[in-house]
DNA sequence: GTTAGGG
DNA sequence: CCCTAAC
């Protein structure tokens, strides 16, 4: 064999020739499988089918009680899980296993260490202080019929002397479930209240200080696609992200206002309800009038990034064959734990008050403005999963897919009268931020901050360390999220609570009113029929302010372009190495052989590496740009791409090019 | 899933 | 780095 022979490549001696696997396109290559898809059903037609026939059968129930009903199953159950442990009170998966909303999903509980959770529901206690507490299903419901609106608030009040950022994460469905409902189905929805409340011991006791507590009319949305039209878009959001302020008058109604809003925004519609129809054929699905308006985003642009992700997922499956645990909500995943640091810059609004970037900054005696978030909207997703998963199975894929999208790393954006604040270091009021000024201007978006999802393949491999605490033991698809990019809240650990809102179904409905004439456009832009859901790509307000209408600067959705990662001297020595033992088109092995551990660097990257390297090596050093690369190595790249280039290294197993530089020393021994 | 190349 | 065709 010739392989184990030594072959004297140039001067600097023998290499041992490393015997190279057959080149793998000799290699048995499976037929093309592709049918994963054909057998695979869009998740949608059964979450579709799930729900439309809950609203169906819903349909004939009386919708006045649910509200109260629902208020109270909340009550109660929160009740029994107030005072259990954290853990306890994280969200339990079992809270949405029913009746779900394949329109979005929401992590209704929230789970955070210490905290205090408030749930406000009528009557509670307003008055001691000027926090207001606003929405509250009852209130709501009894105003507006059918609606049904739990927020909870979830103040994190760090003993005065910190931000007592709170974060109030209202999960606020709303049931305009017609008439009547089937004991069933109030049984589901009381899931939801359930899953959605999380209750308070000390309802504003916490509270109880000059902080005043915005209505959390901030809503943050993930939209799947950008807007086109820029100006618009971005009202579109903004609007609905303000933050409340504290309104006697409209205390009772502010989740009625937020629903509405949120309505506004949603891009979708008359594509939307086409798109479902064509996806689900459900006759559930059509059985529910109600959903049929459920908007259902799609672009192509989502779709792809969509695909990325999926392609991740299969990439981790195969690579981590351990079942993938299903993913404990208790452990502060989805919690809605916002980090302190992050809430307080983002999150949190402070009307005059100093620096407070560093938590503890604060003077107890600052008075601060609280507000909630009502919801993270999940950003749509879409899964697919054979007719014959189980439930479990399905439940489990829209978890890795919720993962991967909050997993990937998000990050609040800060938007003022349409711009973005980027100086973190700024205090609110130095941004403009008052309460006295412009809080509706003021909105907050998420970003999506993974900007690749590592094709990773090696689990054990750990992880950039931003990641969430519970990281560690997870290998659901998160992609480590690109430090620097990271930078607002990289040490942070927010985890946006998924909302699944029963809101949405209703929503649906309302929806419909044309509400942003720009949606149109939009939906026209929307063809794509294919069943792809994804994950929504949060809108880079910059770009929509800068670009020109028809910009559609693909990059700026969610499939952001990998932040570029230059190669290091190191890396292109391990890379000629690499090459020049293996040789080209065996990018797999060489990545394997020397970037095992670079988990950033695919083997795609190293032959584009290569391919540069090979340029740059051809080129004038005036010519070359960026960190320079020695010469010598690029020596060795000429060396190793000429000699490879004359022995294919796909037809034997060849040696490897030893010697830099004297290339061609002695190709023929190469033979066999 | 990999490769090879063009973009 | 991305995207894709081709394998």
């Amino acid at each position: 064999m010739v392989s184990k022979k030594k072959l004297d490549y140039g001067f600097n001696g023998y290499r041992s020739p490393i015997i190279p696997r057959a080149p793998r396109s000799i290699r048995r290559r499976g037929p093309c499988k592709k049918l994963e898809e054909d057998n695979k059903l869009c998740a949608f037609e059964l979450l579709a089918a799930v729900a439309g026939k809950l609203l169906k059968e819903s349909e004939s129930s009386a919708s006045s009680n649910i509200a109260e009903g629902n208020v109270q199953l909340g009550i109660s159950e929160d009740i029994n899980n107030v005072g259990q442990s954290k853990d306890d009170n994280a969200l339990k998966s079992e809270s949405y296993d029913h009746g779900s909303c394949a329109e979005s999903a929401f992590i209704p509980e929230i789970s955070v260490q210490e905290q205090n959770l408030l749930f406000n529901f009528k009557g509670l206690p307003e008055a001691d202080n000027d926090s207001v507490l606003e929405h509250n299903s009852l209130h709501a419901s009894s105003g507006f019929l059918k609606k049904v609106d739990c927020d909870i608030k979830l103040g994190i009040s760090e003993e005065k002397s910190t931000i007592g950022s709170s974060v109030c994460v209202g999960n606020s469905f709303k049931n305009e479930l017609p008439e009547t409902q089937s004991e069933d189905d109030k049984n589901k929805i009381g899931d939801f209240s359930m899953a959605n409340t999380y209750t308070v011991k000390d309802p504003v006791g916490e509270c109880d200080n000059t902080n005043v507590m915005i209505n959390s009319e901030s809503s943050v949305q993930l939209p799947l696609y950008r807007d086109p039209i820029p100006g618009a878009s971005l009202r579109k959001h903004w609007n609905n992200v303000k933050l409340g302020i504290r309104d006697d008058d409209e205390k009772s109604f502010g989740c009625n206002k937020f629903s509405t809003k949120i309505r506004s925004f949603k891009p979708q519609s008359r594509i939307g309800h086409r798109r479902v129809r064509k996806m689900v054929a459900s006759k559930y699905w059509k059985a529910g009038p109600k959903l049929k308006d459920c908007e259902l985003y799609n672009t192509s642009d989502g779709m792809k990034t969509f695909y990325r992700y999926r392609k991740n997922f299969y990439a981790r499956e195969r690579y981590q064959r351990a079942p993938i645990k299903k993913r404990k909500l208790s452990d502060h995943s989805f919690a809605v734990a916002y980090d302190q640091e992050a809430s307080s810059d983002s999150i949190s609004n402070l009307p005059e008050k100093g620096p407070r970037t560093v938590k503890g900054h604060q003077k107890a005696k600052d008075s601060h403005v609280q507000f909630s978030i009502k919801s993270f909207k999940v950003p749509e997703l879409y899964v697919e999963v054979p007719e014959t998963a189980t439930v479990s199975s399905l439940k489990r894929t829209v978890m890795e897919a919720v993962t991967a999208i909050l997993g990937g790393g998000l990050r609040v954006g800060v938007v003022l009268q349409g711009k973005k604040i980027r100086d973190d270091s700024r205090t609110l009021q130095q941004a403009g931020i008052s309460q006295s000024s412009n809080l509706d201007s003021l909105g907050f978006t998420l970003e999506p901050s993974f900007t690749h999802v590592s094709p990773s393949k090696t689990p054990k491999k750990q992880k950039l360390p931003l990641l969430l605490p519970c990281d560690a033991d997870q290998q659901l698809p998160r992609s480590p999220a690109t430090p620097m990019i990271d930078s607002g809240i990289s040490n942070a650990s927010i985890e946006f609570p998924l909302a699944t809102k029963l809101d949405d179904f209703n929503d649906c409905k309302i929806i419909s009113s044309p509400k942003t004439p720009i949606d149109a456009p939009i939906d026209g832009a929307v063809v794509s029929d294919s069943k792809a859901l994804v994950p929504v790509s949060p809108i880079d307000t910059e770009a929509h302010a800068v670009v020109p209408v028809n910009s559609k600067t693909k990059r700026s959705e969610l499939s952001q372009r990998r932040t570029r990662r230059p190669f290091s001297v190191g890396e292109v020595e391990a890379l000629v190495e690499a090459v020049e033992t293996l040789g080209t088109g065996r990018w797999r092995d060489v990545k394997m052989r020397a970037f095992e551990n670079a988990d950033h660097r695919t083997y795609v990257d190293l032959k584009d590496k290569w391919k540069t390297l090979v340029h740059t090596a051809s080129i004038a050093p005036q010519q070359r740009r960026g960190e320079p690369v020695p010469q010598e190595l690029l020596d060795r790249v000429l060396s190793a791409h000429s000699y490879w280039s004359l022995h294919q290294s796909k037809q034997h197993g060849k040696l490897p090019i030893a010697a830099p530089k004297i290339v061609d020393a002695r190709e023929e021994i190469v033979g066999v």
